[in-house]
DNA sequence: AAATGTATTTTGAATTTCAAACAATAATAA
DNA sequence: TTATTATTGTTTGAAATTCAAAATACATTT
């Protein structure tokens, strides 16, 4: 097996084990799956239009405005409208969405520290040089 | 920003890229997001029953009835049974099941050769080890 | 043989999604 | 200005996906 084989397959493994922990700490909360990425999406990049969600999700704005939908009943989003332009709905989250927002983030921060806990500190500072320029260059 | 919070921002980046690059390959064929992860258990793993197909897949029995349903239909999956316990389906990738599995091993090794590209040779074995750790460790 | 355990399927309900049609507003062209 | 075209977001109807719980069919243990 050559490197690039064994790199395929264990970025592989790392994908579904990180979707599978995602899930399950997803799971534990009261959100589904589409509002929790939402509330992710708006937590990271603040308020925004139907169409930028949209975007960001990787669906179609009629699934995000069932999303939001949820999301309002909830009372962790709300929609507001601009004087710009009165077809944009502007989603923004509630302070109970901030807070969910926040507690997804420490989990996710906590499981970048066990990852520390097993790795070196030069490894982590690799690790961080060799995603963002993964990122930067093909996502 | 500390160095751990930046990498769990470069992290769930990565994570978000890499899922939307799967998914939109994946809407590019004749699968379903689940049928597909299904067909990359079963390719990657081999010939597995039921319940150890619902563990790697991380959803219910029921659903993966339904999966493996669609997958036999479809002709890219059969069940056969065992002369040990006649409780047990055993789900393999038909002649279509392996085509499919290939081509959709080949995209991930395609993917693999880009970041290859952006990287130097040093930084892929960098990788390589970290996740290999990682994946032993954590997930 | 009876009770218990296990693997899988079925069922019913909720969620998630999309494409297409629609409504409201904005921008552009005549 | 007025008509046309483009954009933003919602609604609708259908299909896919999922789960929990009940049901089924075997196996194992007592």
């Amino acid at each position: 097996m050559t490197p690039i084989e064994e790199l395929t397959d264990e970025l592989l493994l790392f994908f579904n084990g990180f979707a599978s922990w995602e899930s399950s700490v997803i799971r534990s909360s009261d959100l589904s799956v589409s509002e929790a990425h939402a509330i992710e999406a708006l937590g990271q990049h603040g308020t925004m239009n139907m169409k930028s969600l949209a975007a960001k999700l990787g669906v179609t704005t009629g699934t995000t405005t069932v999303t939001v939908d949820r999301l309002e009943t909830k009372n962790y989003a709300r929609r507001s409208s601009t004087n710009e332009d009165r077809r944009v709905n502007l989603i923004s989250l509630t302070e109970k969405g901030i807070k969910a927002f926040e507690e997804h983030h420490r989990f996710h921060l906590s499981l970048t520290e066990q990852m520390r806990a097993c790795l070196q500190e030069e490894e982590i500072q690799q690790l961080l040089n060799i995603i963002k320029k993964v990122n930067r260059e093909i996502f």
